[in-house]
DNA sequence: GTAAAAGTTAAAGTACGCTTTAAGTCAAGA
DNA sequence: TCTTGACTTAAAGCGTACTTTAACTTTTAC
């Protein structure tokens, strides 16, 4: 009969150092519901190693553009209760993986549209689907499809 | 001997539906000095035509991440005094070119470490290059190169 | 001429993502 | 035990990018 160990537990100072973010991120995150920690009897937080692992997710994360509120949705699909399994990261890669292609296919698409429009000179407002007002104005609109989903839509709050 | 036409110049309303901003956010640009306008005797703004492209260079590149203070730096590449030519905007094409494809490239340095970190399930937080936490904090460092410098830096305010 | 629509300003408000501050408590080593 | 460093909370502050509000003026249409 094996016993397990019981893992140690991280203190913020810790969790700060080799994460990375700031205390007071880790406890702004954790009021957001991205984290969770335990306490000692004395009010002060410990953290499971496995926080780390969150706390990486979420920098690279903000690194390519998500919101926190982004993060927290993708961050959801992960267990609260027990370590993330490899099964877990692999449906979270899924996930992630889909929102970087459509956020790359964005840049590539306004690069090209500048190549072939900025780029080339035409100055063609009316034929210029990147920079072209009224295109724009119907990009909001059913019918286009040139900048992927995402990125047709009203720009997040400061960002 | 040609006698130039004046061009006629557009109200708030005209520039705000033909560009797809709000007016408010058109006196803020303006504030910023991303844009100007002329007044009428009666104070009131009246635009130039090529405000447009100016705008609609503002939206694609608040789409794909830049910060008003990037945009006017990028546009600061214009001449103010006169209609933009061909020339100016290649310029500036080249400029955000480089901007574009070092974003790119981070998406898709990311993209890929997704794929052979978390998605292969390996879960080495010693070894992976995007989500150890210990690289992480090392990438603020002078030795690390895995992503691109601008995604290395710290983020932008809000988002 | 007059009423309604559109425009003006300054100042305050909002949302995100945190950091800073103030005042006090806990944990660990000598 | 004592002192020092780490930690706690609530609340306020900050930068970006705007929007909203309030009080008032200009333009346009009839």
């Amino acid at each position: 009969m094996v016993i397990a160990m019981p893992e140690p537990l991280l203190t913020v100072s810790e969790v700060a150092s080799r994460s990375g973010f700031a205390a007071s991120a880790l406890r702004y995150y954790e009021g957001e519901g991205l984290i969770d920690a335990h306490r000692t009897s004395g009010g002060q937080r410990r953290y499971e190693r496995n926080v780390l692992r969150r706390l990486a997710f979420i920098r690279a994360a903000r690194h390519v553009g998500l919101t926190l509120d982004e993060v927290r949705e993708v961050l959801g699909e992960l267990p609260r209760s027990r370590t993330p399994t490899k099964a877990d990261w692999s449906r979270i890669s899924a996930l992630w993986r889909s929102r970087l292609d459509s956020q790359i296919d964005a840049l590539v698409a306004v690069r090209d549209g500048l190549d072939s429009c900025i780029g080339c000179g035409c100055l063609s407002l009316k034929k210029c689907r990147t920079l072209n007002p009224e295109d724009v104005a119907a990009a909001y609109g059913p019918g286009a499809n040139y900048l992927p989903k995402r990125l047709r839509e009203p720009l997040p709050g400061p960002g």
